[in-house]
DNA sequence: GAAGTCCTTATGTCCGGACATTGCGTTGAC
DNA sequence: GTCAACGCAATGTCCGGACATAAGGACTTC
């Protein structure tokens, strides 16, 4: 009875005492610095997958922050998927492994972060009426003038993907070579224009004779295909593009959290 | 001068006076009442795309509410992609058409809510040694015991995909005729387990003999394919599956957001 | 007429506190 | 020994305020 008064079922994973501390000098918010901390310390494997944060009062106390800053940062690795809240229990760190969620990502980005060093060949990049398809998925008015860029997508000297993009004309302008030398995202990111959401469709269907050319895949070979149309922070549309991906080299992997 | 003070540059879509209210006797939280409130009319068309929604300040004084819960209402649609907020102008909807984020949803529940009818046969249900694939993508020891579900999924009597489930035995039971009246994730929220995130792998690959010809598609033709590792609340792998879906029929369709 | 500066506006960040509600262990009764 | 009732601990919800910061327009100046 005593022993179990004053030594009660320690937590099963007690979080070692960390190193946290925040910068009030610094500009970056405090919830935003706490925030990174936490998720370095899961990534070290300093916090272990299902050991306890600690209440947060006492957390709060400790970094001599408020309690609103410390949920703060807590819910916004929450929505990461890096920690886990049940009432009455506590914050938890999840037993999965890490893996990045699905984000409106440039498969030029995912290929170089993979260490992959993609290539890009520029087929066409021209402008001229858009096609019914594209007016329709853009939502623009007929007869409307468009940037069409066919690409082709390589990591070391294999062919990946064969892209085909477009985009309003009076949107921005893309020069093949910043097309050749980074991708389309990161071109318009420096022109200004933030991506905010996209609607996507991934199907698959055997490849054409002039496909399989390209992608250096037998004739009849299965293809994975996506189409998808983007839209900025204002809510326009700024991309619509349709994809084929060699299917015997690429496959799109990615993490799914349940909806809050 | 005087005009442009007393009546400067009206906002360009002033909000209809909406009929907002919320229930302080309620169970459900003020933010979330609100959150729906404003879900609603932007379904409904009280609020057109591009529509300002009217300063937090004000909006929690009309209602009765502090600043931080109207914020907490606004923050949960603006995860959702139905707002955008932006500093010193303000919040408003987005133009986007509206589409569901990619959840972690179920084929069948999707299908269901498509108006599609959707019919199981169940094939296989046995249980039984976990081959080395299942244990590796669970993380289970070695010779564990699995259940081992193969089951056709129809629309209106159309085969639509083939799925191969397998599942840690003594987590729970899997009685066939409940898989055949309802979906696999339906069936494991009733008993308890509340799923949290998922791994997954979209590709494309030519059918064997034996998937096209329980698909009905001809010898050799594209597929979609998709292989999934599911965990629970509390980090637990629950679920491993690899699905075969027919491309002439289905696409994956989801909309992503930019990572905040 | 064009450019720079000020000012308004609205969200972003942060604080300190209060009460409600849930999960779970402990205690107590039967 | 089993089960119910109690209480603790932790997150969930909500409030009221304060200051910082970015975007855009209006004004002034050149």
């Amino acid at each position: 009875m005593m022993p179990s008064r004053y030594a009660p079922s320690v937590p099963k994973h007690e979080p070692a005492q960390l190193r946290l501390a925040v910068d009030r000098a610094s500009p970056v918010p405090l919830y935003f610095q706490l925030a990174r901390q936490l998720e370095t310390a899961i990534e070290d494997g300093a916090l272990t997958p299902g050991s306890l944060l600690g209440n947060e009062i006492e957390l709060a106390a400790r970094l001599g922050l408020s309690r609103p800053t410390v949920r703060q940062a807590i819910r916004l690795l929450v929505d990461k998927g890096l920690l886990v809240r049940r009432r009455g229990v506590g914050t938890q760190v999840v037993h999965t492994g890490v893996a990045r969620p699905m984000a409106l990502s440039s498969l030029y980005e995912d290929l170089a972060a993979a260490g992959l060093h993609p290539t890009t060949r520029v087929l066409h990049n021209t402008r001229g009426p858009a096609p019914a398809e594209v007016t329709a998925a853009l939502g623009l008015p007929e007869s409307c003038q468009v940037t069409v860029v066919h690409r082709l997508r390589l990591t070391r000297g294999e062919p990946m993907a064969y892209l085909c993009n477009y985009l309003p004309s009076d949107l921005l302008d893309l020069p093949t070579g910043e097309l050749e030398s980074s991708g389309l995202y990161a071109l318009m990111r420096r022109h200004g224009i933030t991506l905010h959401s996209a609607q996507q469709s991934v199907g698959a269907r055997s490849g054409t004779a002039e496909e399989c050319g390209l992608l250096g895949e037998p004739a009849g070979a299965a293809l994975l295909t996506m189409r998808r149309v983007s839209y900025d922070d204002r809510g326009r549309p700024v991309e619509y593009g349709t994809h084929v991906y060699r299917a015997s080299r690429y496959t799109f992997e990615f993490r799914l959290l349940v909806r809050g």
